[in-house]
DNA sequence: ATAAAATACTACAACAAAGTAGCATATAAA
DNA sequence: TTTATATGCTACTTTGTTGTAGTATTTTAT
C-alpha cells in the first residue's frame, strides 16, 4: 500500500461518513459497517475530532459528525492530517534534499510524478468520491 | 518515503555501481561511498546478486557488477525485484479489488496517477539516473 | 441520583521493517 | 598449504506500526 492502514482507514470512515454527510454516526455504527478493528478505529476517531473536518460529541447518544462539508474536504488534507503529506513527497532515492546543481535526471519526472499525484489528492473531495459508490458499504 | 528503504537503498547502490558500469565493487568501498548501514547492504547486495542485474564474486578480490548494462535497468523492475511494484500499485482506499459496476470516483484520476508514476518508473534507467549526479557521491 | 450508552485515555501485545553481530564459506596470492 | 580478504548465512535486537484490553470520563434518560 503507498498510504499507511491509519490513512487508508480514515479515508474509508470519512467517506463512509459522508454519505449522508448531516448525520451523527456512532463509532459503533462505523465499526458494524466498515471492516476495521474496533479500539484502533477508535484512536483514529479521537485523533480525528482534533482535526477541523469532524467533532465528536462524548456521552450517551453521542458520536461523530462533520464540522466542515465533505465538498471541501480533500484527500490530501486528510493525508496530511493522519500521517503528514511530506511523507509521501519525498526523493526516491531517499535523499533528504538535493541542491540544484546536483539534480539528477531523475528529479524532473519524479517531480512532475508527485506533482500529478499531489494533484489528485488535491483535488478530490470526500464527495467526489462518494459518487457511484453505493455499493460499496 | 513513498518505497521502502531496502528499495531506496537498493536505487542508491545500483545507481552509484552504474557511474562505471564495468567495474567491480566490494561491499566496502559501496559502504565507504554512500551511507548505508554495513550489515544491511550486505543482506540487500546478497539478494540483488540474486536477481539478473549484478552478479558476486566471492573470495578475495571479490565483489558485485553487473551483468547487465545498466541502460536497461528500469526502476521499475528494481523496485519490482526488492519489494514487488504491486505493494504500490494497491488502491487508495486499501481495497483489494472492486468490481467494475462498484468503482468509486477516485477510481479513474487514481489509476491515471498510478499509471503516470509507473511510466516513470519503467522509463527511468539506471544510465538516465547518473546523467547529471557527479556532486552525488 | 442513578444507570445506560457513548467517547477518551493509557498501557500493553503482536507484527513487520530496519539494523546488528558472529560465524561459515569461498578464493586468490604468497 | 596457509593467510588475508572477500561474500553468504542465520539468529538476534531495535524500532515503528498496527491491533487489543481495561478503565476513566462524559452525558442523557429515567
Ligand atoms: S535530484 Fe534526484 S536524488 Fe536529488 S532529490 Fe531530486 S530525485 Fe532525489
Ligand atoms: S474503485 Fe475506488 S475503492 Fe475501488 S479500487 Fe478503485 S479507487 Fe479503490
Amino acid at each position: 500500500m503507498i498510504f499507511s492502514k491509519t490513512t487508508e482507514y480514515a479515508i474509508r470512515i470519512l467517506t463512509y461518513m459522508a454519505t449522508d454527510y448531516e448525520k451523527l454516526y456512532s463509532a459503533k455504527s462505523i465499526v458494524d459497517k466498515l471492516n476495521i478493528p474496533n479500539k484502533y478505529m477508535r484512536r483514529i476517531m479521537t485523533n480525528l475530532s482534533k482535526s477541523n473536518f469532524i467533532m465528536s460529541i462524548q456521552g450517551r447518544d453521542g458520536g461523530y459528525k462533520f464540522i466542515k462539508s465533505p465538498d471541501n474536504i480533500y484527500l490530501a488534507e486528510i493525508i496530511d492530517s493522519v500521517d503528514g503529506i511530506d511523507k509521501y513527497m519525498g526523493c526516491v532515492l531517499g535523499f533528504n534534499e538535493c541542491s540544484p546543481k546536483s539534480t539528477c535526471a531523475m528529479h524532473k519526472s519524479w517531480t512532475e510524478t508527485k506533482e500529478k499525484l499531489y494533484n489528485t489528492l488535491s483535488k478530490t473531495s470526500l464527495s467526489n468520491l462518494i459518487k457511484n459508490t453505493i455499493d460499496k458499504f
